[in-house]
Parts: C-alpha cells; sequence; structure tokens
DNA sequence: TATAAAACCTACTTAGTTACTGGGGATTGC
DNA sequence: GCAATCCCCAGTAACTAAGTAGGTTTTATA
C-alpha cells in the first residue's frame, strides 16, 4: 500500500515547477539538484508528465520544462494516476476487466470502495497550489523562528 | 498503492470465520474452498493472524481455527497492519527510522499525511461485525429479489 | 556556423516482492 | 494406530521498483 517514488517525484517535480516559474523553463538537473533525486531516473518520470501535456518542454540551452495550467488545475489524484496507475487499493474495483465474478455480493469490495473514496476525497480535492500555499507559510514560519 | 492478497485473504478468513462461528473450529480447506482461494497459501497468511493470537488453532481431526474475541473487536486496520505491515501511503511517515532529513519543512509530507488519516478514518473505524452486518443485510436482500 | 546545453529515447540491471507450489513433520480425536 | 488437521520450511516464476548507462536530437548563443 505504498506510492512508489514515480508518483512521489512527479508531485515534488510539479511543485518544484510551480515554485520556481518566473516564466523561463526549468531544468530537469536543477530540481533534482533542489529535491536531491537522481536526475537520470526523474528524467523518466518527467516524460510521463510531458507526453500527458501537464508539462511543456523546450529543449536546448535555456530549455526545460514549464506548468501549462494554473497550480490550482492540477490535483494530486491527477498526477498520481498519472505516473502510478489507478489508485483504487484493489485491483478488483479499478475497473470492468479486473472485476471477479463475486463481485455483486462481496462484503468487502464494498469495504474496499468505502476506502477508496476515502482516498480519492483527499486526492482529488488538493491541488498544487494548496501544496505551494503551504510551503509559502511554512518558509513564512522559518522567518520569524 | 495496492493491498495485496495476504491483507485481502486474511480479511475474507476472519470474515469467513465469523460467520461460520458455531463454536466448532473451522478448517483451512473448507475456507479456501468457500473463498476460491488456494488453502496451501491461505495456511500462510492464517500463520501470522494465529501467531498474533488474533485466531486460536486446534490440531488433529476436528481441528480447525476459532476467533478469539468478538468480531467488533477487530478492526480491518489491525488486521492489515499485521498481514500487510503498516498502512501509511509512504514510508517515511510510517516510522522514525524510515523518516529523511528533509521532513520537518515537508509539504508533501503533510500531504501524505493527510492521506494516511483518511486511510487510517477507514481501516480503523470497520470492524469485523460491520462487515458481517452487511453481509447478513446483502442476503436478506437477495431473498426478497 | 560551431559548440555546448538541454531534452529525448532505449536498453539494461540489481534487488526485492508477490503469489503461489510442494514436501514433509508434529499433534491429536476417534 | 490411523488419518485428519495444523505446522514449518524451501523453492520458484513472474513481476515491479528504482535506478544506471549511453547515446541521439534539437536549439540558443558566441
Amino acid at each position: 500500500m505504498k506510492v512508489s517514488t514515480k508518483g512521489r517525484y512527479a508531485i515534488r517535480f510539479m511543485l518544484d515547477l510551480a515554485m520556481h516559474d518566473t516564466g523561463l523553463p526549468v531544468r530537469i538537473r536543477d530540481v533534482a539538484a533542489r529535491q536531491e533525486i537522481s536526475d537520470k531516473y526523474l528524467e523518466q518520470v518527467v516524460a510521463t508528465l510531458n507526453k500527458a501535456g501537464y508539462v511543456r518542454s523546450s529543449r536546448g540551452p535555456q530549455g526545460g520544462y514549464v506548468l501549462t495550467r494554473r497550480p490550482a488545475d492540477y490535483t494530486m489524484g491527477e498526477i498520481l494516476r498519472l505516473t502510478e496507475g489507478d489508485m483504487a487499493p484493489v485491483a478488483c474495483m479499478a475497473d470492468e476487466v479486473n472485476q471477479c465474478k463475486r463481485a455483486d455480493n462481496c462484503v468487502t469490495l464494498r469495504f474496499w470502495k468505502r476506502l477508496d473514496d476515502a482516498i480519492s476525497g483527499v486526492i482529488d480535492h488538493t491541488t498544487l497550489a494548496d501544496l505551494m500555499e503551504e510551503e509559502l507559510a511554512m518558509s513564512a514560519d522559518n522567518y520569524v523562528i
């Protein structure tokens, strides 16, 4: 029941992009350094975000990535489902294909459904803007202290 | 972000035991047949439940397993944490050991904490008795139809 | 226009996990 | 004493996670 590095790095990448938005593209190398993660690996994670149109890349010197939407328009759910696959706690409720024949009168399935709703409730109602806000509030706190 | 068969089978085993409680021990073989899962594999899952004292075994003919508590006294959270390990969505918030040095001002960690709370909210407030009740209500429905 | 900086692409790797199967040994009710 | 049942351990095939490695393509700038 763990979120893998793909999903976690994707969120940190998007947040880093949002926090360092100057209009100019941000390089993977810089994000990787700030986030202390492998840049070669981050590259692969970012490729997924790029293909899905969540970020736009520009190549060559001064190249890098920028967000394509406002931070408030990205939910954690989108980012996680893109990078992790579906976020349902059991496969048999994710889609029709994985449904088992017991589904109709399976009480455990109903329990999993409630868990899924709780998970979705959080990830689909938290946006990149929410995290940015917290980040800003946090660094303000640090200055006060 | 999936619950493995260990956790799922453990819940189904416990629920099956609760539903077939006649005071007499229930055999793994029977549960496995009803639940349509491998009995050799279920054996291993049950060993964990047994070692933790969630069920009591008796050997020899007419042997099997019985619950050690009332169904209302088992939460899904207990069963899942026993069989799956901790249910936190990221390792760095599960325990002190896995904490990274960025933890103090990590906004993503705060997000994961909210997700964890949502998950715990469901799994720690659903008991075996809740599932039994649903199961009974469900089979009653089936008769009406 | 050459150069270097960046993204882009594909293949490989190592370690670990999942979901079992299989074979036997220890207990114990009848 | 026998068979049923739990108990214990070993192995395994397929998959996933989390990278590493090495190149190719595009492009801003000197």
